[in-house]
DNA sequence: AATTCTCGCAACCGCATAACT
DNA sequence: AAGTTATGCGGTTGCGAGAAT
């Protein structure tokens, strides 16, 4: 005999997330941490795989990640360290906490294989410059070094992640009680509930209901669609504010009001438990909110340490220029070779 | 204004490995 | 130890939104 199957196949839902599933999830992992989830479907009453909801989680809901908008830097981190590593997502958000490895792939694919592509043919024609220098260098290590000492760089290469998992670990462990590896890495989930942890959690759906509303307000009351329940949602609550896009970018009442209608709504109080209600009354996510925006305030991003770090490891002794073949300068790394 | 095309992203799929009974 | 499922990861797909025609 082995394992029991994590939900019943019969009757599971798949596509787009809606917002009371979100917040079913994310109340669920708030008392049982993430990890169980092979028992949150039949515990929430949510009808999505135990992975489907696992990657909701990971990619989407989980405290402290950053979506859109990829920085210069951290731009030139993911194609430094795709070029050293692969196609190995999982690795490179390693070095980017505040991205997803889904997200990473995402944007590698969307722009920058074809960022790299033009830049390739712009070479061809004109020489170097700032992207495919550093691509080429790349290629050049990769083909003309290879001969020289593979196994060696290799296990170099293994030796610098791992320490950049170590300096990770420390940073988190550092970290203010916000981080979300504090949480998800914690011995015992269930004294696991710290406000602040939630409240990212909450900031996360927040910024996904937002999102909602906007999308509601523009697709003029087709309810009848065939995601019904999120978008009659999204409608009803869009209209219950006005529609405003004022209240809603602040992140306000507007919102508030959304997170309200969504904790009245029967489906949620029917699957879930005594215990999450308690635990996620809108007033309790209200307070939450405006104590994560406070806290921004202050607060030095986690991404920019280790950003910082993992440039300077890198980095080391070289003035900024435009040419990106400075992010990686294998004569300062003879040792590697 | 209507239709077609392109792009970006969320979610799913399939495989490899770990974990459980 | 063997069989079965969970988990993690990379690749791929489908859909919605905006641009182009």
């Amino acid at each position: 005999m082995g394992r029991v199957p994590c939900c019943d196949k019969v009757g599971v839902k798949k596509g787009p997330w809606t917002p009371e599933e979100d917040i079913i999830l994310v109340s669920y992992v708030q008392q049982h941490g993430p990890g169980n989830w092979r028992a949150l479907p039949t515990k929430t009453g949510l009808r999505r795989c135990s992975k489907s909801c696992r990657l909701r989680w990971t990619n989407y809901l989980r405290p402290g990640i950053k979506r859109g908008n990829f920085t210069d830097q951290e731009e030139k981190m993911i194609i430094q360290l795709q070029a050293l590593l692969g196609n190995k997502w999982a690795a490179i958000a390693v070095y980017l906490p505040e991205r997803t490895d889904n997200d990473i792939k995402n944007y590698w694919n969307t722009h920058l294989k074809k960022k790299m592509k033009k830049l390739d043919q712009l070479d061809q024609c004109h020489g170097s410059n700032d992207l495919f220098s550093l691509e080429n260098g790349l290629t050049h290590l990769s083909s003309s070094n290879s001969s020289t000492s593979r196994g060696q760089w290799e296990r170099t290469l293994q030796a610098d992640i791992n320490m950049a998992k170590k300096a990770l670990h420390n940073a988190l462990s550092l970290e203010n009680p916000t981080s979300p590896h504090n949480y998800i890495n914690q011995e015992n989930p269930q004294v696991s509930s710290t406000t602040t942890t939630y409240a990212s959690s909450t900031e996360n759906i927040a910024r996904l209901l937002q999102g909602w509303m906007r999308s509601s307000t523009s697709s003029t009351n087709n309810s009848e669609s065939s995601k019904t329940s999120s978008n009659n949602i999204a409608t009803t609550d869009s209209s219950s504010c006005d529609g405003t896009p004022n209240a809603e970018s602040k992140g306000g009442m507007g919102l508030m009001e959304a997170f309200e209608s969504l904790f009245g709504l029967e489906s949620f109080e029917s699957s879930s438990s005594d215990e999450l209600s308690q635990t996620t009354t809108p007033e309790a996510i209200k307070i939450e909110i405006k104590k994560e925006e406070n806290e921004h305030d202050v607060e030095v991003p986690l991404s920019v340490i280790l950003e910082n770090w993992l440039l300077d490891e890198n980095t080391l002794n070289i003035q900024p220029k435009n040419d990106l073949t400075t992010f990686i300068s294998f004569d300062e790394t003879p040792h590697l070779f």
